[in-house]
RNA sequence: GCGCCCGUAGCUCAGCGGAUAGAGCAAUUGACUACGGAUCAAUAGGUCGGGGGUUCAAAUCCCUCCGGGCGCACCA
């Protein structure tokens, strides 16, 4: 009896009372979802269902959870049903129904948690999207944590999934990022607009290594040396950095690919963007240049997608690239953006609306809170820009990626370096992870005892930190849903710390391995596999986060 | 000025309109000749920024004020 069963039971219920008294609603599963009690003196799990009938029905929430009570107590596995405070059915189950999910999960291995909840939607989830002219630093390393794990939520929950990089390689900053290479080359000054710094100097001693002839060439050819052969090494750091973090990239999109002119129609796709959106009547001309009509769609004015001296915006290439997403077949598109970036989501809604897409349902524009060191916002002036790579130097990829993955992502966060140089237990990750390698310590123990797994007998599994221990192991499909839907994989990391807490207690109150010269029972043999099927369920819980689940620490 | 996000324990933060608001860290006190003490048990710590409103029920939804972050380009 797991809580997805249970709620079909109630629900069943409900709906047959609900036509007995003649009412006209029907009630989704949704409806009858259950929750587990914060105290557990109320039972296994609990509905507020009655609560939610009393005022279309017309009568009073007791009298209505009085009604369903009757008929749950009679559903197989149900050992008890109370009613509470204004409403509440509480439900125990017995022993042997609770205890079952211990079975299942085994049966099920590294695929429990996994659910259809999205099956049908292709998803489309960009995010970090970090310009190719220097390293990631720890923003970029918010968005790489959250966005990742999120599409393994995603991808766990049915839906297909691609993660997407976009590399902004067009435009001006790519000339003042060659300049700066080539003014380092050369022993100069930073130019004027010129990107500062040592990475762009050791940049400069790679380039000139791998292409001799760069001191010599002329201003022109010099500089295009500088440019594309830097962008090839610090895109290669980039995807470097990304791969240790455990991040990983579907499609590296780059931008150059929307201004680059087909030579059969002799248009680029950001003219044909353009003519698309023209099309379906949401550009004007006005001013010399050309116009989208994005207060249509909620923003604050319209918006130039090409000046008056015929060159394109920045928001040209995002309507080519917006609509290059629609044309691959994703039906949802998810972009992941820094609050710097916030004044964006008016307009990308538009370009969805424009292009004749349902700009509530087609995009999705997640803001995430920037990160700040001691209070203090991240700046270059300030000299508190942390780098991908020192983050994960000081930390490890697990601690790191844990850190920043537990948190919502609009929750704004502030970091102490100190503390994370530190490298100190205070990270829960070490917590679940150390739940994690003690399963496994148990499970040897348990083998060098003598202790199977060849009898399993959930009736026996009835010490309250086992009911808590079952009920928690139970949740984790409905938390991996509930992430992929809200979009929230910070979920999973707090799901993990409940789940290795509850193994902790259980582990100090109840033995799997006998002691001394006691004889190995069934009661031995059921909790371990209740041990291993903890283990799995942190396992796959740690995955999804993108974080290791060592055997031992 | 306008817009978006945030304000919960000393600190960092959880908390899909539900029961007595939680966790970790920090503090105090206990538990190893018992499967690994990277653990567990217990104590202490709160006007959920303030004020209105909706609701049987509000930290959660609405309004307003105060505080903080971030944006308001024919830049990328």
């Amino acid at each position: 009896m797991n809580p997805a069963e249970l709620s079909a039971s109630l629900l069943a219920i409900v709906s047959a009372m609900l036509e007995r008294r003649g009412a006209t609603q029907t009630l989704t599963i949704d409806d009858v979802a259950l929750e587990r009690p914060r105290n557990r003196d109320h039972g296994d799990w609990a509905s507020n269902i009655a609560m939610k009938l009393a005022k279309p029905l017309g009568s009073s929430p007791r009298d209505i959870a009085a009604e369903v009570t009757a008929e749950l107590e009679s559903v197989a596995g149900v050992a008890s049903v109370s009613i509470a405070g204004p409403g509440f059915i509480n439900i125990t189950l017995d022993a042997a129904a609770a205890g079952e999910i211990a079975r299942t999960i085994l049966d099920q291995g590294e695929v429990y948690g996994r659910n259809e909840g999205l099956a049908g939607q292709s998803i489309n989830l960009e995010f970090v999207s970090a310009n190719p002219t220097g390293p990631l630093h720890i923003g970029h390393t918010r968005w790489a944590a959250l966005g990742d794990s999120l599409a393994r939520v995603l991808r766990a929950s049915g839906a297909t999934i691609a993660t997407e990089f976009y590399i902004n390689d067009a435009g001006n900053q790519m000339d003042n990022f060659g300049a700066s290479i080539l003014a380092a080359a050369r022993g100069l000054e930073t130019p004027e607009n010129g990107y500062p710094g040592q990475y762009i100097a050791d940049l400069a001693s790679r380039v000139v290594q791998l292409e001799p002839n760069l001191l010599i060439l002329a201003d022109d050819e010099a500089l295009a040396v500088a440019r594309e052969t830097g962008y090839r090494l610090q895109l290669g750091e980039i995807q470097a950095s990304l791969e240790r973090f455990n991040v990983h990239f579907d499609v590296w999109f780059s931008e150059r690919e929307l201004h680059a002119i087909d030579q059969a129609t002799g248009q680029s796709a950001i003219d044909s963007a353009i003519d698309r959106l023209r099309v379906q009547g949401h550009v004007f001309d006005a001013d010399d240049a050309v116009w989208v009509k994005t207060t249509d769609f909620g923003d604050d004015k319209d918006r130039v997608i090409r000046r008056g001296n015929g060159i394109f915006t920045y928001f040209a290439a995002d309507a080519a690239y917006y609509l290059s997403k629609s044309d691959r077949g994703y039906t949802h598109k998810i972009y992941l953006l820094g609050a710097d970036h916030h004044g964006y989501v008016h307009r990308l809604k538009a370009l969805a609306g424009s292009a004749g897409d349902d700009p509530e349902r087609d995009i999705e524009v997640l803001i995430g809170q920037l990160v700040s060191i001691n209070g203090a916002r991240l700046s270059k002036r300030a000299g508190n820009i942390i780098e991908l790579n020192d983050l994960q130097a000081w930390l490890g990829t697990d601690a790191l990626r844990y850190s920043l993955g537990r948190y919502p992502a609009d929750s704004p966060l502030t970091l102490d370096p100190e503390l994370l140089q530190k490298r100190t237990n205070d990270n829960p990750v070490f917590y679940v992870q150390y739940a994690h390698a003690r399963t496994h310590q148990v499970a040897r123990n348990a083998a060098a005892s003598g202790v199977t797994r060849e009898v399993f007998d959930a009736s026996l599994l009835t010490h309250e930190t086992e009911s808590m221990l079952l009920g928690i192991l139970a949740e984790f499909p409905r938390v991996v849903l509930q992430s992929a839907e809200l979009r929230e994989p910070h979920r999973i990391a707090r799901y993990s710390e409940e789940l290795a807490g509850a193994y902790h207690r259980w582990y100090d109150n109840c033995r799997v391995t006998p002691l001394g010269e006691e004889t190995v029972t069934d009661t031995h043999r059921t909790r371990l596999w209740l041990n291993d099927a903890t283990g799995i369920v942190l396992r796959n819980a740690l995955g999804l986060l993108g974080v290791s689940a060592p055997e031992r620490m």
